[in-house]
DNA sequence: CGTGTAAGGAATTCTGACACG
DNA sequence: CGTGTAAGGAATTCTGACACG
């Protein structure tokens, strides 16, 4: 269901280039807790597409003026329904015993 | 049909950790003509999620003993046989007109 | 609050070459 | 042929800070 649209492993030199973001704009929406890209072992981001797809519709958002403090409830609420659905697929599945 | 796997955003030293290969191996192949990363602007090379699926089927051949060269027509005649089928089913595809 | 920039260091990547075989 | 390694340079990324507002 996810594999490689989840897996960090662009840099954010990349991601910059993705998304036409600044590599300090990038970095502070990290600092403000609206995304967590992973590091490696000597300390450099890195991202997935679903990173570079939420920092695109951050950028949308901040155009329309909306703070990072809300943008990050909003982001959170959204996972939060993803979560849901998720589990109630789970649930689903486990109760026909589905597979893959 | 392709997007994510196919974008080339992965750097060098992230394949490494990915495959397991050493940054010589995967630069040999590709000077072999087994893989085409694609090159930033100041030439780094990007790889795909496809190019270390790739990466990991060459690594199995070479342990077999298989040389670079028997790989590339390996690898070509499966992107031929690929070809093929994309091609069918774009013709199915115009025929019905169908979209998506 | 959000973002730019200069600063210095550490880590990454590149190429061409020598080595062994 | 396939792969390791040392070499030197160029580009990347990181952090903490100052700036403006």
């Amino acid at each position: 269901m996810s594999s490689y649209k989840d897996k960090k492993v662009i840099s954010i030199g990349t991601v910059h280039e993705l998304t036409g973001l600044s590599e300090r704009k990038i970095r502070y929406y990290e600092e403000r807790g609206l995304l967590f890209p992973e590091r490696t072992k000597r300390g450099t981001r890195k991202y997935s597409f679903s990173d570079v797809e939420l920092l695109m519709k951050i950028a949308d958002k901040r155009e329309e003026g909306v703070q990072t403090k809300e943008i990050k409830e909003e982001v959170r609420n959204e996972n939060k329904k993803q979560m849901r659905n998720d589990m109630l697929r789970g649930q689903i599945n486990a109760h026909f015993n589905m597979r893959k």
